[in-house]
RNA sequence: GGCCCGUUCGUCUAGUGGCCUAGGACACCACCCUCUCAAGGUGGCGGCACGGGUUCGAAUCCCGUACGGGCUGCCA
């Protein structure tokens, strides 16, 4: 059989995708992909309290949304760990009749008391020549060899434990159920998995890992531990403190390409972006180039700012048709989508994100027949706070007044704006002021005359510039 | 405490002994453009944790210190 690529990205469901699983998924994509590998998307549901199928449903999507589908022909899976417990068993019953490990009576409360006592730490190998055999209450625990153990990482080089530091750990529970160490390391030999990529934070029970593949008589697999992803404390991301769901960030309107490129600039850089002077690159060019090799050793900062800009380049990027269509999905229902369309290319430039503060850019536009803007007060009393403000601005919506509806045309209605202010001698940066918060209600926003817009922003059926011209406010 | 990992601008990084007067991106600041806000353009601020070695030469190699992190469970 040829020499493929397997890796398997193996969550455990817990009801929340979390964005250092998402990245860590993207880099074993990326690496079976380019390879023509198998990606093997495997549930640790061992813990039996996490185990609900509506969970399983969002891994899946979640992956999909990152651009990782089930249906690709390199996705396999997905496959429940827990379906793999007869496996189990006989790796620990091979491992038993080898003599690789032993029976324990221990309860943890005993070994910590011998740990207390002795003023050592961990369990003793209390039982290792006791010769115990399988019963109720009996741990298996694992018979580390002295010696060294080498772990030859792709991003970490080679790191050396020595066994003595290794304690007889646990491989079966005392109810039967297999702990995580045995499990993922028979599943991986199981599944023929030639990289297992993951999380810094498993390194440390990667020596034992390696020691059961030995044991079992199957070369390790190649190792490569990603540093984790950390808040501005600089301490891994959590669920319970930090935002790391990624179906929050994805409600919260920022795209799956963006996220997809920005998680994969953490620890890495695609070649080129240096000369390109830009982080932007497409999913086929980070397949392509992605080197597990050249992923950066230590923690990186999940930075929010550095995404939102990562965001609003993609949504620059994105066709005006496409735009029109996400962005609508944030406008109210009674809004006529054909008037949303008509000004949506002046809201692209100035979107970050997909969120529910869009209408509120241009809301002024759609209002109900008879109603009025809502004016920001503080907005309208600094620009009118200037001598000429007031006089300019009733000189300017008399002159709009005066146009019949026909000639409501943004050239019109800015030479008419532009008439007045030159006989004030105030340039139109400062004029446009009181006529944008009389008109929109705020005093920033798209522009007034917007000669690519098919409508003027400012429309004769908008009250608000007469009220105002009345004095009512 | 023990084991392991890490340390280049505020942040993400390029850098694999001379190309480094340490480059780029995000953020920030200034200016330009401009009907406000954006977008765009130009420029600026800002870093090799520290101390010893090795070497003609060190951000790059070695040792130590400091600091940070991960793990230390019959969780995964």
């Amino acid at each position: 059989m040829a020499e493929t690529i397997r890796v398997r990205f193996a969550p455990s469901p817990t009801g929340m995708f979390h964005v250092g699983g998402a990245r860590s998924a993207l880099h074993n994509w990326a690496v079976a992909r380019q390879a023509g590998g198998t990606f093997v998307l495997r549930i640790e549901d061992t813990d039996e309290a996490r185990n609900r199928p509506e969970w399983i449903e969002d891994i899946i999507d979640a992956l999909a949304w990152i651009g990782i589908s089930a249906d690709d022909p390199h996705f396999e899976g997905p496959v429940m760990q827990s379906a793999a417990a007869a496996a189990h068993r006989t790796a620990a019953d091979r491992l038993y009749q080898q003599g690789n490990a032993y029976y324990c009576d221990l309860t943890p409360d005993e070994v910590q008391a011998r740990a207390e006592a002795s003023g050592t730490a961990g369990y003793d190998g209390y039982s290792r020549d006791r010769g115990l055999g399988p019963g109720a209450e009996r741990v298996l625990r694992f018979r580390v060899p002295d010696g060294m153990t080498v772990v030859e990482d792709l991003v970490r080089g080679r790191v050396e434990f020595d066994n003595s530091t290794l304690e007889d750990f646990v491989l079966v529970r005392s109810d039967g159920s297999p702990v995580f160490v045995l499990a993922n390391a028979v599943d991986d030999i199981e599944m023929g998995i030639t990289h297992v990529i993951r999380g810094e934070e498993h390194l440390p029970n990667t020596p034992k890992q390696q020691l059961i593949w030995s044991a079992l008589g199957h070369q390790p697999p190649v190792w490569a531990h990603v540093p984790v992803l950390v808040n501005e404390q600089r301490k891994k991301l959590s669920k319970r403190r930090d935002k790391v769901s990624l179906d929050q960030y994805r409600q919260e309107g920022y795209l799956a390409d963006a996220m997809v490129n920005y998680l994969m600039t953490l620890g890495w850089t695609p070649p080129g972006a240096e000369e390109a002077g830009t982080e932007i690159v497409s999913w086929p060019e980070i397949e392509a180039s992605f080197r597990l090799e050249d992923v950066n050793r230590s923690p990186a900062f999940f930075d929010v700012k550095k995404l939102d800009a990562f965001n609003g380049e993609y949504i620059r990027a994105m066709s005006p048709d496409d735009f029109v269509e996400r962005a609508a999905e944030e406008i109210p229902d009674e809004w006529d989508r054909d008037r949303f369309a008509q000004i949506a290319p002046v809201l692209q430039e100035r979107t970050v994100r997909f969120d529910d503060e869009i209408p509120g850019k241009v809301d002024f536009l759609f209002l109900p027949e008879g109603t009025d803007v809502k004016i920001d007060d503080a907005a309208w009393v600094k620009a009118t706070k200037a001598e000429w403000a007031r006089p300019l601005f009733d000189d300017v919506i008399a002159a709009y007044e005066a146009l019949p509806p026909a000639r409501w045309h943004t050239d019109v209605l800015k030479a008419e704006c532009e008439r007045v202010m030159a006989t004030y001698g105030i340039k139109l940066g400062k004029a446009q002021a009181p006529v944008r918060v009389a008109t929109t209600g705020r005093s920033v926003g798209p522009p007034l005359f917007e000669r690519s817009l098919p409508t003027s922003l400012i429309s004769p059926n908008q009250t608000s510039a007469t009220r105002f011209a009345t004095g009512a406010v």
